[in-house]
DNA sequence: ATCCTCCCCTAC
DNA sequence: TAAGGTAGGGGAGGAT
């Protein structure tokens, strides 16, 4: 199968971390390695391991007393072996070498790769052959070395590297496979991988004084003008903020929520998107890879830093605990690394250059690499932000092709890639590594098995410091010891998968093909840094704060997540200070999952199953030391609810026209300002459709369905699918967003965003306003300025508050593309981050391919094959792979949109007892501001509870005593619904707001026994609900799992729906009627009772049910559903008696038996308030 | 067998 | 002082 990398799971090894109990105060300071940095403790371990191992063995005699050897690769004998006689001889066996913790490297035969390495070493040690050991063993004397040292290394160190011509031997044919042959040097194409005079052996030669003196000035001078840190307070404790000042800092979260921000761009066209993988067969794939990354953006703007030890860091304090995120090749020779502490990197190097980070400019460097690559191919696979996979089969010739794409890199950014370059993925990957840094690597097919040998097993993809570990303590030790192992005997000892792929790995093997980026399978946000309590209270503080960044997130991705995860890191028994400032220390790592039945719907909702868990895990606060929500099984926000198009941003039909600005006034108190209304730009308008924004799809015949275009001519008897859930269910497991499709038709039909011919006003890239829409105000209390922008603010940077606010309530995809590319980075990166990709309520015009471009493939896929863009600058580039769309745009111009007032103005209470689409519409327009603004409403009400309803803890939605972890977990979140129906009849605040829309569950999560259970005409109409071909199953599997007679008769298949369903008329299109109709109650709160929702709610949430009972608990919020829709809405006692009927249908099968009684109670007694609710609602809307 | 939860591991 | 995030793969073991 496919060997991505081999992962091994579950292991439940001794971290590192585990270990440091030696040290009162954890890890030690003075090994001057992160937290991240294992290798420290990892040897240290070892030898401790070799050391009772050795005391087993007993020792022999002390002929290798003061000889600590480290071995590398492949030998003969054993790794094993070799440990196993060390220690009987006295010696000391080092697993991972240091500069300093070993005497000797033992090594059999050296490849380049491994001179490479040597060289990069500070100190390099002799490299013996085993023979040496064996030998001084037989002698029972130490022997010299002389005779054993390995010849290659035995002249002047380095100098084997100098190849003739020139020329440096990753871009050569080497010997080693790498390189191919090639008649254009790339020394003579590209004086970029010109040879260097490497320093002899990695020794760093003297830097001038006098310049390294103006290095330092200068790299103080970036220090003291970065507003990163300043200032700022620096804890949960002392900064209520903290979530958004940590974020705006730390690299890490930079790097990660990269892909997000890609993804982002690519869907608004700033990117172009990627097209589908030639088919089958043999191919070519490049592995780009920046050098450096972060230290090379600072090297380019500052050449004078070039050659000079350089890192990036946020700290240059010399003792201190800030990470290394990146060094330069230079300060590598020193040993620094990322991830090391400064005090560890000066003290390897005292001179070091520390420079702070510049994330606006690596985002810029990284996005201009991006388009070069994928102007050099239009298939990528994006790693990360200074990485990717390029299938550049059929591209002409590669090593020709990676020159050119690295100079244009180098040309365009001032920074240098690699290009590794193979028949597969992992091939790739390894090359890059050997052409590092500036250079390019092509290991041939044929030379793949034996590149393999020369590999430490943690070269492999995927083997880390665990499985290192894991796999030494099988005894493997090299790739050749992996080789030696059938796959039955790996995947019997580190499990299937992870055996398999390293099986497969060790070969190189790899059968996976450049592919588009997976759908998103979860999201969530964590903090494990300056992370302190006081009190419960902060702790619950914390999560309210983490809950609105994941809804925030949520919302710019238009996911809804129906499982939530509680991520708590708790200080180790006995450990009170973390070595690293501020930092989590050694901790227990505790999660606990929640799954709700129905997608989370609110940060509250959010925030209050986050507080249930918190409390559940029973960490005292003062013991936490880090913290996070994730949200996972993900859905695409398709709900129909969505499809009807925003209040907020379409013209309103004549009639209804006033009806929403109505509800706003009422819930804002302002006059109306629709003459305010804002006209904006007739952009192109990429994303329509609701999740697939991003493929634009230019067959112009293609149905618009899953756009809700053909929304706008309602014929339901026409359409077998009048509702378009078809479409919605599809893309509930659609493809993916970008435009890739794995049916090669993608070939031109690709769409990208031409260049507007607009000219962009120059203020743009200044920061002016495109749109009139400023809120009022936009002082403290103007639009929801979040995380990023905080550092905006400390900036000073006021105006770009104001560009933001310009763009309030506008989607992604109605910002034209080229307005966006010209804001200043953070700026697109917090719109792309924080505002919906489409405006469901775009108008439906349609996107036409202005030229059908029947481009043959291989100019479709890059290469710069385009005519006379052969030479051509990277950005033509781009654009010759552009295809030319145009987004006709009717009446967009006059397209008025309601004026969103200030959040402050919003009536919490009303926004409680808004539908949630609404609500979730006016969140993602403001910004988590809003939730926070919900979660007042949500406070403030459920303080005016009545006496004699539990209240919760003082400050916070934590609730009191929680489930047990596992069992009968079932009753306890129907004993709320149910206390909450007796005892709540007034007032009671609902915790859930109403919501009115509801997903139609899956077909595959209606079970067809209770379908066949239901009265038939009820089935009926859930059954139509359906698309035809799931329909079909359903109704098949219901006829064959109804055991009596009843209800068997009256589905016909699906030919003949509703032939023979008995009753009377053509009953499946008049419930198609019905369901239109439902759907185009755009204001079902004056139509459906709200007490009758909340009770809905009640079950909707399905708080704690095990994940197998979800389906039957939206089975029967469905059916309670279609009950109100018949017109039952008034019957609450007839409601009740469906809901027992369903009941009595799932009785037997074990679940929700009570649940349905509780909820009966409850709807029982909502009844009551009914009446009033109605009237309230009435007297808020009027 | 398959799913679910709670981890662990890896990569950038 | 200093910003140790994010997402996916996968294993163990229990429930169904
Ligand atoms: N532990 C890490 C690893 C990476 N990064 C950041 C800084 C790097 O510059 C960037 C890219 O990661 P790479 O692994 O590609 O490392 P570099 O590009 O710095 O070096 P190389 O030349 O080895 O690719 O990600 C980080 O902050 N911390
Ligand atoms: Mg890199
Ligand atoms: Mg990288």
């Amino acid at each position: 199968m496919a060997s991505s990398g081999v992962r091994s799971g579950g292991a439940v090894q001794a971290r590192p971390d585990d270990k440091l109990l030696l040290d009162p105060d954890e890890e030690s300071l003075h090994h001057g390695g992160s937290f991240r940095t294992y290798m420290h403790h990892k040897m240290s371990k070892l030898g401790e391991q070799f050391e009772a191992q050795a005391a087993d063995l007993g020792v022999s005699s002390r002929i290798f007393q003061g000889v600590a050897v480290h071995v590398n690769g492949y030998t003969s004998p054993s790794h094993q072996e070799l440990k196993v006689l060390m220690a009987k001889h006295g010696g000391v066996f080092i697993n991972y070498p240091t500069p300093t913790n070993h005497t000797h490297i033992i090594c059999s035969n050296l490849t380049d790769a491994k001179i490479k390495q040597f060289e990069k070493a500070r100190n390099h040690k002799p490299v013996v052959s085993p023979e040496w050991i064996l030998e001084s063993i037989k002698a029972q004397s130490l022997l010299p070395i002389a005779p054993f040292l390995l010849s290659t290394l035995r002249d002047i160190p380095g100098q084997q590297r100098l190849l003739p011509f020139g020329t440096r031997a990753d871009v050569l044919p080497a010997k080693d496979g790498c390189g191919t042959a090639h008649p254009m040097a790339a020394s003579e194409e590209n004086p970029a991988t010109a040879y260097n005079q490497p320093s002899p052996m990695g020794a760093p030669v003297a830097y001038d004084p006098a310049e390294m003196r103006a290095a330092q000035a200068e790299a103080a001078r970036l220090r003291a003008a970065c507003d990163m840190l300043k200032g700022a307070p620096k804890s949960s404790r002392d900064d209520p903020n903290f979530v958004e000042s940590f974020f705006s800092a730390s690299r890490l979260h930079f790097i990660g929520m990269w892909k997000t921000r890609l993804e982002s761009l690519m869907l608004s066209g700033v990117i172009g998107g990627p097209t589908p993988n030639p088919g089958p067969g043999a191919q070519v794939i490049f592995h780009v890879d920046l050098d450096c990354f972060f230290a090379s953006v600072a090297e380019s703007e500052h050449p004078l830093f070039s050659g000079k030890p350089l890192a990036v860091c946020h700290s240059n304090n010399a003792k201190g605990t800030a990470e290394i995120s990146s060094a330069n090749y230079e300060a590598r020779k020193y040993g620094i690394r990322a991830g090391m502490f400064m005090a560890g990197a000066k003290q390897l190097c005292p001179d070091l250059i520390v420079v702070p980070y510049n994330f606006e400019r690596y985002q810029e460097v990284s996005e201009q690499a991006y388009k070069i690559m994928m102007a050099c191919s239009a298939c990528v696979q994006p790693l990360s932000c200074d990485e990717a996979f390029l299938d550049v089969t059929g591209l002409g010739d590669p090593f020709q092709l990676a020159s050119r794409l690295r100079a244009d890199i180098q040309a365009a950014t001032g920074c240098t890639a690699s290009v590794g370059i193979g028949h597969n993925l992992l091939i790739a990957r390894l090359a890059t590594k050997r052409a590092k840094p500036d250079g390019q690597c092509h290991i041939q097919e044929a030379e793949a098995a034996s590149a393999m040998l020369s590999l430490e097993l943690s070269d492999l993809p995927g083997v880390g410091w665990a499985t290192s570990k894991k796999l030494a303590s099988l005894g493997l030790q090299s790739v050749a010891d992996l080789q030696a192992w059938s796959k039955a005997r790996l995947q019997a000892e580190l499990g299937d998968k992870t055996g398999a792929a390293l099986w497969d790995a060790s070969r190189g093997i790899d059968t996976r093909r450049v592919a588009p980026p997976a759908v998103r399978k979860s999201l969530g946000a964590e903090v494990n840094w300056g992370v302190r309590f006081d009190s419960p209270q902060d702790a619950t503080r914390f999560l309210g704060k983490l809950a609105e960044e994941v809804w925030t997130r949520m919302g710019a991705a238009g996911v809804q997540g129906r499982s939530l995860t509680l991520k708590l890191k708790k200080r180790k028994e006995g450990v009170y200070n973390p070595v690293k400032f501020m930092g989590h220390g050694i901790c227990d790592n505790l999660s606990r999952t929640h799954t709700f039945h129905r997608p989370a719907h609110s940060a509250a909702t959010i925030h209050r199953a986050a507080c249930d868990m918190l409390t559940s895990l029973h960490v005292p606060h003062a013991d936490i030391r880090g913290i996070g929500l994730g949200m996972s099984k993900l859905e695409k926000v398709t709900d129909a609810s969505h499809r009807k198009g925003s209040f907020f941003k379409v013209p309103a039909p004549a009639g209804s026209a006033d009806r929403l600005p109505r509800l706003l006034r009422a819930a804002s108190d302002l006059p109306g300002r629709q003459g305010e209304a804002v006209h904006h730009k007739p952009a192109e308008d990429l994303g329509r459709g609701m999740p697939d924004a991003g493929r634009v799809d230019c067959d112009a015949s293609a149905p618009s369905a899953a756009t809700g275009a053909g929304r706008s001519s309602p014929d339901p008897a026409a359409d077998d699918d009048p509702s378009g859930k078809a479409a919605d269910l599809q893309q509930l497991d659609g493809e993916d967003s970008l435009g890739w499709s794995s049916n090669g038709e993608g070939e031109g039909r690709e769409a990208r965003l031409s260049p507007s011919h607009q000219e962009l006003p120059a203020d743009h890239a200044h920061g002016v306003a495109p749109s009139s829409l400023a809120s009022e105000g936009s002082g403290h209390e103007g639009p929801a300025v979040t995380t990023d922008m905080a550092r905006d603010r400390r900036s000073g940077l006021a105006q770009r508050a104001q560009v933001l606010a310009s763009f309030q309530g506008m989607a992604l995809s109605q910002i034209d593309a080229e307005t966006l590319a010209a804001l200043p980075w953070d700026i697109q990166r917090e719109l792309v981050t924080r505002l919906p990709r489409n405006s469901e309520a775009a108008p439906r015009e349609g996107v036409e391919a202005v030229t059908p471009q029947p481009d043959p493939p291989a100019a479709n896929r890059g290469a710069w094959r385009t005519p006379g863009l052969a030479q051509g600058s990277p950005v033509a580039s781009h654009e010759a792979v552009n295809v030319s769309l145009r987004t006709s745009s009717i009446e967009r111009v006059d397209s008025p949109v309601v004026p969103l007032p200030s959040v402050s103005k919003l009536d919490p209470a009303v926004l409680a007892e808004l539908p949630w689409h609404l609500r979730r519409e006016l969140e993602v327009a403001y910004g988590p501001e809003l939730a926070r603004q919900s979660l007042r409403g949500a406070n403030m009400r459920r303080t005016g509870r009545p006496a004699g309803f539990k209240p919760g803890p003082a400050s916070g939605p934590i609730r009191g005593p929680t489930r047990p972890p596992s069992r009968t977990e079932v009753d306890a979140p129907h004993t709320r619904g149910f206390k909450r129906g007796q005892g709540g009849s007034g007032a009671e605040p609902p915790l859930q707001r109403a919501r009115h829309m509801h997903h139609l569950p899956s077909s595959t999560t209606v079970d067809p026994r209770v379908l066949a259970e239901l009265p038939p005409e009820i089935a009926e109409e859930i059954l139509s609900a359906f698309p035809r071909g799931q329909r079909a199953r359903l109704s098949s599997a219901m006829r064959e799992g109804a055991r009596s007679g009843g209800v068997q008769g009256s589905h016909a298949a699906p030919g003949c729906r509703g032939g023979e369903s008995g009753k009377t008329r053509d009953a499946p299109s008049v419930m198609n009627a019905r369901f239109e109709e439902y759907l185009d109650t755009t204001t079902p709160l004056l139509h459906l009772p709200a007490a009758l929702l909340r009770a809905c709610v009640e079950l909707g949430d399905g708080d704690g049910l095990p994940g197998s009972q979800h389906g039957v608990a939206r089975d029967v919020e469905t059916i309670l559903h279609w009950r109100l829709l018949q017109g039952l809405g008034d019957d609450l006692e007839g409601v009740a008696a469906t809901l027992r009927s369903a009941t009595r249908a799932f009785s037997g099968r074990g679940c929700l038996e009570e649940t349905a009684i509780a909820v009966t109670a409850s709807i029982q007694a909502a009844a009551k308030e009914v009446h009033g609710a109605q009237l309230w609602l009435g007297s808020i809307l009027n």
